[in-house]
RNA sequence: UCCCCGGUCGUCUAAUGGUAGGACAGCGGCCUUUGGAGCCGUGAAUCCUGGUUCGAGUCCAGGCUGGGGAGCCA
């Protein structure tokens, strides 16, 4: 049975490499017709290993990866790993994980910001031996009183003129652990009064007595990211250093730093994080998901983490092809989901195979049919690709429908099955509803009653008749059992926004963001299936194997669901009732 | 309050002084053994006010408005 799994990422397609303009792709452009930098593209991806990937990342993985391979030029993979206190190894392997899954490769590029820890101590020496430097005795409280307002300028710290030798000798001694965690930081001298905060007098190393991922417990002092990514980008050659928004305030702190220490200067270019609807996309609130439980965990299907949208069954191409359509600038936007399951159905849709499957199993009973007769219908595996192939289908009397697919009573627009209608099932025969058959007490529909006629094996009919609806059935003695978990949005409200702060962000969470049926039938083809292999359950959506499933038990996530034009026609009929 | 960055269809984005275009979403239709997919069509935008110019979404000025900024976080 031809199906696909969730190992498939690999070599970008061509279409995906030339991109639409934006304009930090034009900024390299003119970069690379004026000669700059040689010519050369040279990017990286820098995370802090202190969480797992999102969908957001993505967007700048494909941004960076991609103007790279583009361009001719390279791509590394960098942690950025300064505060021991919130990096993790386990946030490491995660990361490595997700950009190979997303198909990128770093050819070998692999570094940390601890691989520069003595550099960088080096440079700290150097600026504090060039007068541009100090060791600041002010506690945290005292050095944001001194920091000053946003309209008033800051004032200098008692400690600011040191003597160099003193400051030389402090130095050493903080990073020999002389001074308790706190008691003394070093900070650049720049301008107490300048307008921009990061320029008043920053610190570049705090006292930390914490044990380091990498580096153990070599340092008990560690560089500020501020004082380290500039750095570190210049270390590795990079010519863009492409950041987010938030970070256009310390360019001009990086650019001091790359011009007092006199090293090679890459272009910091600031572009606009991703914004989604109905998720969220901030560290803090996905951690805060995870420890208290809202979700089973980082891979929890319905989390915008790259491991929960691919436990989901979402493919690499998708994520790709969405953030290379969604562009780059720096204005504050939010991007549709449906823009994201656009290109994630456009994808399946040309691999998945078909299957056919029910969720809410309604047996369907054709009384004109040999009770022992079992018959092999053939079905296509993808009508989009026919080098899929075929496959039979076990047919028998007694079936299994989708609950939704009869309506005793249809409304207008409803053209699937009711008494007396005929209807065609999918590469099986026409039936006709003749009765149905009822719970006395509760008036809950039990069984449905059909003829069929046995001229029309296949789907069509000699007398060229024509039914309006097909519609999807498993063979209830063939059919195996399986759960289906239907997901639906993670938040109720489209716009999550980071705004209200005091405001509890779990409050518009969806309480039917999971719903579990336990008792659908399947196809027998499935019989087997690897976790993560995809399938489209046809007229249902696109589900794929999940890594809980056992022999025993089978079970699908929904990844998204087919567009449902009845649905629509459904609410708009309602709503104007 | 001070500094920085933004503001083009509902949403995202293009137009680099010269016809405001695309995608998603919406709506209408065609086709269909998935109410899927596909195809065709359609409505829909330059924050405001001035200025420069033959010509302004684009340049200038002022305003309005959104985001970011006072971590020993990144």
């Amino acid at each position: 049975m031809p199906s696909f799994s969730s190992n498939e990422s690999g070599a970008l397609a061509e279409d995906e490499v030339a991109r639409p303009s934006n304009f930090v792709r034009d900024l390299i452009i003119g970069d690379i017709q004026s000669g700059r930098f040689a010519g050369k593209v040279h990017t990286r991806f820098p995370p802090e290993p202190n969480g797992y990937l999102h969908i957001g990342h993505a967007k700048s993985i494909c941004l960076n990866f991609g103007l790279a391979l583009e361009f001719g030029g390279k791509c590394n993979l960098r942690f950025d790993d300064t505060n021991p206190c919130k990096e993790e190894t386990e946030y490491v392997e995660s990361i490595i994980e997700d950009v190979r899954w997303l198909g990128f490769d770093w050819e070998g590029r692999l570094f940390y910001a601890s691989d520069y820890f003595d550099q960088l101590y080096e440079w700290a020496v150097q600026l504090t031996r060039q007068g541009q430097a100090y060791v600041c005795d002010l506690t945290a409280e005292q050095i944001r009183e001194y920091r000053g307002t946003p309209s008033e300028p800051g004032r200098e710290s008692p400690y600011r003129n040191r003597p160099v030798e003193e400051n030389l000798n402090l130095l050493e001694r903080m990073r020999a652990g002389e001074f308790p965690d706190g008691s003394r930081t070093l900070r650049s001298k720049i301008d107490m009064a300048s307008p921009n905060f990061n320029m008043r007098d920053p610190v570049m190393y705090r006292i930390l007595h914490a044990e380091h991922h990498r580096t153990g417990n070599k340092w008990c002092i560690y560089p500020m990211y501020d004082f380290a990514h500039g750095q570190s980008d210049s270390i590795e050659g990079i010519t863009h250093s492409i950041c987010t928004l938030e970070f256009e305030d310390h360019r001009p702190l990086y650019d001091w730093y790359l011009d007092k220490l006199g090293i090679h200067h890459p272009q910091q270019i600031e572009f606009d994080r991703l914004n989604l609807t109905n998720t969220v996309l901030s560290k803090r609130k996905l951690l805060t998901l995870v420890q208290k439980g809202y979700v089973s965990g980082w891979d929890d299907p319905r989390m915008p983490t790259l491991s929960g949208i691919r436990r989901r069954g979402y493919t690499p191409e998708a994520i790709r092809r969405f953030c290379n359509s969604i562009g780059v600038s720096k204005t504050n936007g939010v991007i549709e989901y449906s823009l994201l399951e656009h290109h994630l159905r456009e994808d399946l849709n040309k691999r998945a195979a078909r299957v056919m499957a029910v969720i809410d199993p309604l047996r369907l009973v054709i009384d004109n049919y040999p009770d022992d007769l079992v018959e092999e219908m053939e079905a296509v595996n993808n009508p989009e690709d026919a080098a899929m192939g075929t496959r039979r289908v076990p047919f028998s009397k007694v079936l299994l429908i989708e609950r939704d697919d009869f309506r005793e009573d249809p409304p207008k627009q409803y053209y699937r099955l009711s008494p007396g209608r005929e209807v065609r099932l999918r590469y099986a025969y026409l039936v006709t509803c003749t009765h149905i058959v009822k719970d006395e007490a509760t008036g809950e529909i039990l069984e449905i009653h059909c003829t069929y006629d046995p001229a029309t094996r296949g789907g069509n009919a000699p007398d060229g008749r024509k039914v309006k609806s097909t519609i999807h059935w498993v063979s209830a003695s063939h059919a195996l059992d399986f759960e289906a978990r239907l997901y639906d949005t993670l938040f109720l409200d489209v716009n999550t926004g980071e705004e209200n702060e005091a405001e509890d962000f779990t409050a518009s969470l969806n309480p039917n963001s999971l719903q579990v049926r336990p008792s659908a039938k399947i196809e027998p083809s499935v019989q087997g299936a690897a976790p993560g292999a995809r399938y489209q359950f046809e007229r249902v959506g696109y589900f794929c194997v999940d890594r809980d499933s056992t022999p025993e038990k089978l079970v699908f996530n929904r990844t998204v669901q087919l567009r449902d034009t009845w649905a629509k026609i459904e609410k708009s009929q309602k709503a104007k009732s």
